[in-house]
DNA sequence: CAGTATTGGTCCATTAATGAACAAATTCTG
DNA sequence: CAGAATTTGTTCATTAATGGACCAATACTG
C-alpha cells in the first residue's frame, strides 16, 4: 500500500464527516454539493477529484466501513461471539455519528440493506447445519434470522441513543447468536 | 481586507490547535517543530511557510487574542461594565481551550504579563481621577490595581476550571468594576 | 408557460502544501 | 569530552487544492 498524500486524506475526510452532519440535518437528496464543500471548508470542485458525485461519496464512505467491519471479523475469528461482538460494539461506539445516521435516522435507506448483505456473507461462514444446534434446519432460514436480529439489535441500539454501554450490548448480543449458531 | 486562500487559513488553524493541545501536555520549551507538524497534519515544512519559528507561532496566536478582545472592548464601548464583562466571558468560554491552558497551566508565563499590559491600556481610557470616586488618587495607582484584580480573577477562574458559569462570574466582576472606576 | 435563479459538472491558471533531501545546529550518551 | 542521534531550518520538484469562469440542467416563480 503506497503512501497517500496527506491532502488526500484530509479533504476526503473533512467530505465524509460533512456529509454524516448534513445527513443528520435534512434529507440526503436536498444537500446540495456547494453544502457539502461549505460544510467539509473545501473547493467545490475539490470533491470531483475524489468522487463522481454525493452519491459516489455516500457509498464510498458506506464501503469503507463494510471492509472495516470485514477486518475486524477476520481479526475475531479466534474470539467465541461475545469477544468477538465485542469488538464490533467498540467500532460502533467509535464510529458512533456515522452508523447513528445510518441506523437510527435519515441515512437508514441506505445503509441498512448493505449492512444485512454483509452479515449475511459473514455470517453463512458461521453455520453449519450439518451437525450441531441447527441440524437439519435451511441454511438460508437461519442465516437470515441471526443476520436480521443483529441488525434489529443494532438498529434499537442507536435509535434508543445507547441504553445500555456497549460491552453491555456485546454480552447479551453474543449470547444470542452463541445460542443460534 | 482582501480574501484569503482557506489552505492557509486551515494550515494556520490546525497550527494553533496543535499548540495548544501540547502546551497543556508538556512544557512549550520541549515541543519539537516535528511533534507540532504531527499533531496539526500537516508537513514540517509548512510551518515555516507561515511562522519563523513555534515562538513566533505562540507570539501570533496571542497577539490574535489580544487583538480581538480589543474589538470587544469597542463593541461594547456602550455598555455598563456587568454587560462589558459579559461579552469577555462569552469569549473566554468561546476560547476555552487557549486561556485554561495560558492561564491555568504551563502556559501561564507567556500569556499572564501581556494580558496584564493590555488590561492596563484599556483601563486607562476608563479611569478619571479628576472627578467621581477616584478623585484625587493616582492614576497609574488605580489602573494596576483593578488590572491586577481583573487578571486574578480570571486566572482563579480558569484553575478552578469554571467554579462558577461564564455569566455569574461576568456579573460578579462587573459590579466589582463597577465599584472601583 | 416563459423567464429567472439555483445547482451541477467541467476546465484551467495560479497558489499552497507536500515530502524528501540536505547541512548546520543542538542535544544525548557513554 | 567525542561521537551519535536528533532537531532545525532551507531548498526544490511535484502534486493537490483553489476559486473563478463557464454552460447545461434543473428548480423555482409569477
Amino acid at each position: 500500500m503506497t503512501k497517500v498524500d496527506r491532502r488526500i486524506l484530509k479533504s476526503q475526510q473533512a467530505l465524509k464527516k460533512a456529509i454524516i452532519d448534513l445527513m443528520s440535518e435534512k434529507k440526503f437528496d436536498d444537500i446540495t454539493i456547494q453544502e457539502l464543500s461549505d460544510r467539509a471548508n473545501v473547493s467545490r470542485g475539490t470533491i470531483y477529484l475524489h468522487y463522481m458525485d454525493k452519491y459516489d461519496l455516500l457509498d464510498k464512505l458506506i464501503e469503507e466501513h463494510i471492509i472495516e467491519l470485514r477486518v475486524l471479523c477476520r481479526s475475531a475469528a479466534e474470539l467465541d461471539f461475545i469477544g468477538a461482538t465485542l469488538i464490533w460494539t467498540e467500532y460502533f461506539e467509535h464510529n458512533y455519528s456515522f452508523f447513528s445516521m445510518m441506523l437510527a435516522s435519515k441515512g437508514a435507506p441506505y445503509f441498512r440493506n448493505r449492512f444485512l448483505i454483509f452479515l449475511h456473507e459473514e455470517f453463512r461462514n458461521e453455520v453449519n447445519v450439518t451437525q450441531g444446534i441447527n441440524q437439519g434446519l435451511d441454511e438460508d432460514v437461519i442465516i437470515r434470522f441471526v443476520a436480521s436480529a443483529y441488525v434489529g439489535v443494532v438498529e434499537w441500539w442507536f435509535t434508543n441513543e445507547k441504553p445500555v454501554p456497549h460491552h453491555v450490548l456485546a454480552e447479551q448480543l453474543g449470547t444470542l447468536l452463541e445460542r443460534n449458531i
